[in-house]
DNA sequence: TCTGGCACTCTCGTCGAACGAGTGCCAAGT
DNA sequence: ACTTGGCACTCGTTCGACGAGAGTGCCAGA
């Protein structure tokens, strides 16, 4: 029994599961495929990939079906990225390219992704975790209260009201918040976000008493700007997909969609990717750690501007997916992004 | 015949059927409601119900059920909104007033209004059309780039980055940008935004013609920010009730579920608000003009801060709904997020 | 090690009958 | 003029049986 002939009719079994959505039987294989063997012998190669895990059989006399390690296996080892046609570069291209700002690239790509895969598209918001501080500005707000904005060098602006009863009015106040300003961003301007937390609370304590109030209350928003931003986001598109997906999901949709919605556990699946993060990664059915989305695979992969992964974006679907097209989608979106955030970084 | 009698018979038929979800006999509805009258009695009264095109058999012999036109009467004239519990109400309140900015009141309700009702929520957002300005703010980027931000009273902020290559830098870019800051400032704070548009044109034609250029660059840069917020957003939260609501939408949810991905069409349908802002509006099955969303009711109802009401929210759900306590959940929400909006605009 | 053949096992769709819920209508009662 | 009980009739739904079809497992031979 040849071992590499075994793989062949896996990656055809493969193949055929996820044309037809159909377990696919040993008549089927033969036909479809030029492997120079008959029936019985691909037969005999079917036991045995069974008995190794990889594929299975819904009930007595049906054909088989991958398992999630023979999907594994298929996508380790047994299929190559599909290249996407230039046409379809150019088209994924122009699409990003009219993105207004941040929000709008966030938006057409997943819309973009969804609509390339039919599937469902997840995207993480460029993460502020790993970003600098571009500038922070103070813009009094009536009498007695203060807007705080944050800029960060990914584009993103945070903004928050304080207090700020202390505050001497008129050309006082005004010489007062100049001097904030200038002395908030002198400590944290194009420092990454982690150390400017620290600098800033140190800023707190070298103020005068009198102004610490008003120091306390700006750089206590700043922090929870921060936080609350570190618990990011995430944007869906295509869930229509999933239930337009046919006969896939043995159960309804209903616990997936409900797994969509909690998007703390979206975002600790995205955070978790592959060693390197310029390749692909694929989650697949049970691999997946979420109770609702055992019978989904993410294909997922990291984006950002410059070397930074700083976020990433991928699409969910049914385990039976063609992994080599959704795979080269993924891939090209993630880098045209990150082409996109690049060019808006520098400019 | 009595006229009063068919009526309470159809509200029987249709609060019957709301709960168990299938067609009702007029067996079953004597059983269940003490009309004091016998089946037959109300076997004619069905009869002439179907004939007025408020009711419906799906088939020969099985139960009627309400068409859109019986809801329609239903909601208009036989139902009064089911208060709720003060514990609900306290719920509500606490789970809203712990959002910490503008983006999170809206998460937060969506998802309110998702569990609250078991539908889909669906919420506009703040609406800057009707919005007034209430600040401008430059601020500069590296050397020959500024960003212009736009503070509206409700709050949000939008930001632009724009070219200003003919900046001088230093103390004299300073000295302009304050100047220019000012003068932004001077003619439209506080004013409405349509207003304002023609005021900032206004202020490139008397500009002297060095600074002319990035007048200009700021000044279509805001207007560029208005147009865009013009076309708004709409969050959406329990898409996953959907699936759920069991044996309802005959179709898939597929249709559905496209149409709530069009959020320029679920905006347009949140705009056509009825007369009086502060009713709940009801849009039955095939009042509703969307192709997807034929099987589906849209409760919706006005909110924003002061009197004027920016914009809406609602919720989305089967024909076969519970429109006393969703019309209840939809404008009690309404109500605590207007007052919340009202508490942050004055602050 | 491969191949053809054959018996066996399932699922799936169809058919028909029994069932039951519910109607429509009629004739009698109030 | 309504209301009521009765009764025949209609249709979906359920259930079991049955046959067709697809596919397997295994064996014996090349």
């Amino acid at each position: 029994m040849s071992e590499e002939r075994k793989l062949m009719v896996l990656r055809a079994i493969v193949q055929d599961y996820v044309q037809t959505s159909e377990p696919v039987g040993s008549k089927a294989l033969v036909d479809r495929h030029h492997l120079g063997v008959s029936a019985a012998t691909v037969r005999n190669d079917m036991a045995q990939l069974e008995e190794e895990g990889l594929i299975h059989a819904p009930h007595t006399s049906a054909g088989r079906v991958p398992t999630d390690a023979g999907y594994r296996l298929f996508v380790d080892r047994l299929s190559h990225l599909k290249p996407l046609s230039a046409g379809e570069r150019r088209a994924i291209s122009q699409f990003l390219q009219g993105a207004v700002d941040l929000d709008d690239v966030v938006d057409r790509t997943v819309r973009l992704l969804a609509g390339l895969t039919r599937q469902v598209a997840v995207m993480q918001y460029p993460s502020l975790t790993r970003s600098t501080v571009r500038h922070i500005e103070l813009v009094p707000v009536g009498a007695a209260h203060l807007m705080v904005i944050l800029i960060v060098n990914t584009g993103r602006v945070e903004q928050r009201v304080v207090e700020a009863r202390s505050m001497p009015g008129g050309p006082e106040g005004d010489e007062l918040i100049g001097r904030l300003r200038a002395s908030l961003n002198e400590v944290s301007a194009g420092v990454p976000f982690t150390a400017a937390a620290t600098e800033l609370r140190r800023l707190v304590e070298d103020a005068p008493t009198e102004e610490r109030p008003i120091v306390e209350a700006i750089v206590s928003a700043l922090g929870d700007a921060l936080v609350e931003e570190r618990e990011e986001r995430v944007v869906l598109a295509g869930q229509a997909n999933l239930a337009r997906s046919g006969g896939d999901f043995a159960t309804s949709v209903a616990p997936i969609l409900e797994a969509l919605e909690e998007h703390v556990v979206l975002l600790r699946l995205l955070g978790q990717l592959g060693e390197d993060p310029d390749a692909v990664s694929v989650r697949i059915g049970s691999e997946n750690p979420v109770s609702g989305l055992q019978t989904t695979s993410l294909v997922s992969m990291g984006y950002g501007s410059g070397l930074e992964r700083v976020a990433s974006l991928g699409v969910l679907g049914p385990t039976r997916m063609d992994y080599p097209t959704t795979m080269a989608s993924v891939r090209a979106v993630a880098r045209y992004v990150s082409q996109i955030l690049d060019e808006n970084n520098n400019a």
